[in-house]
DNA sequence: GTGGTCTAGACCACG
DNA sequence: GTGGTCTAGACCACA
């Protein structure tokens, strides 16, 4: 569900957020659903749970997420529960912006980049099928 | 010709020698050509000087960049001074999959983001001209 | 300046929240203004450091106070720098409504209980002199 | 007879314990006085059966509840049925200190403070009644 | 020097 | 079982 990097130089807190935000927007976590608990997250991902538990409280915080005593965490309910394409594309141009700065630093044409990105995107659709 | 991020979370001095590391590979830095002075670089991204020269400092330690007394920082001489498309396509790969978990967590297609990042590529190219 | 109470049952971190946000309100703490150290009001209050930071990033991501890199935190410039008496004794009310619970649950005559505060407060005022 | 509030940090079985303790110390609670049963209480305020069992069960390890089989629980026999207006008065320092320490932070004046608890009191023996 | 992140592990509150 | 809080201590990023 997760993808967690501790070699990014990102934060994995921050990574968590990030991608639990994504999963929201999409409607692939709908409001009421619940999110994986804090243990298992960490044992899953050989992470410690505080570093979990501190994703999940800032998400809480953000509103994003709710707490319910004894359970697991849920998914807020959202006054917008699920954001349309073109928000979710605006959701995706940090990304995007990042790659055509390597990109256009090693010097490749837009046609060997935009094929390279299918590709990966095909080998995941079956990876995870 | 550097583009810093400081809010991604990712070191800024990390940042640089990424960048770096790649535009010696697509050869727009080649061996003996003369990097921006640590107090330009610093001033122009309103960064602290030490970030700069320890990104600098850690390229040199990996014998990409050489330093010669009271100058500029140059590119070493290299064994293989500019790397062939596949090798640079690799280099790329984490951003591409980086994008591709980002993509499929907001359930976008992927003609949208390759569209998006076509688009991307060209504005991108028509502004740094 | 601060006054933790490990034994309240209230978190280190959210007594201290309250308390900040409380001297920012009062203009105790002005815009601008430094926060102690991290490390120096663990090592005041014999807490944890990460419990103070704690606190510090909640009311960052509040926006009550804002970072520098390598720098002590500083009171955020507020649109709204002091507030007013009636908006000070509105943020009391809840230690005086939990004062009222636990008076009448006592049996104590108001008298008494505003003859003991006014005491109580005579008492500080001279100690913090 | 009870005000429990489970945002304030306090574990809600400490503040119903201090409440009960309270309470008797006033004499509201009289030796071989029922207390209200579990059930009613967590319903009444939508609080779990066990946090105030738990309540109940460590007010019973302390001497001052007394449990009989299949009946409400008890006030046990004290020797010390009620306490003086002094001792009383020492139970609520905790309440106050913590008022004062608020007030100043909010650099409110004493004449204030006091105004505003009165009324408190006044207002909370009007809606008792 | 500053704050930030993470770990390993303890104990607590609640269901 | 759930999440929350705290500790002791390591290492990192930045000034």
């Amino acid at each position: 569900m997760f993808t967690l990097n501790p070699a990014s130089g990102v934060p994995i807190y921050r990574q968590l957020m990030e991608q639990v935000r994504r999963l929201i927007s999409s409607g692939q976590l709908r409001p009421g659903a619940a999110l994986p608990s804090v243990r298992d997250l960490a044992l899953a991902h050989a992470v410690n749970p505080m570093t979990i538990s501190k994703a999940y409280g800032l998400l809480e915080a953000e509103g994003l997420l709710e707490r319910q005593r004894g359970k697991a965490m849920l998914v807020a309910a959202q006054p917008k529960p699920r954001e349309n394409r073109s928000e979710r594309l605006a959701r995706l141009q940090p990304a995007i912006e990042q790659l055509v700065t390597a990109a256009r630093q090693l010097e490749l044409a837009p046609d060997d980049v935009a094929q390279a990105l299918r590709r990966a995107m095909e080998k995941r659709e079956k990876d995870d099928a």
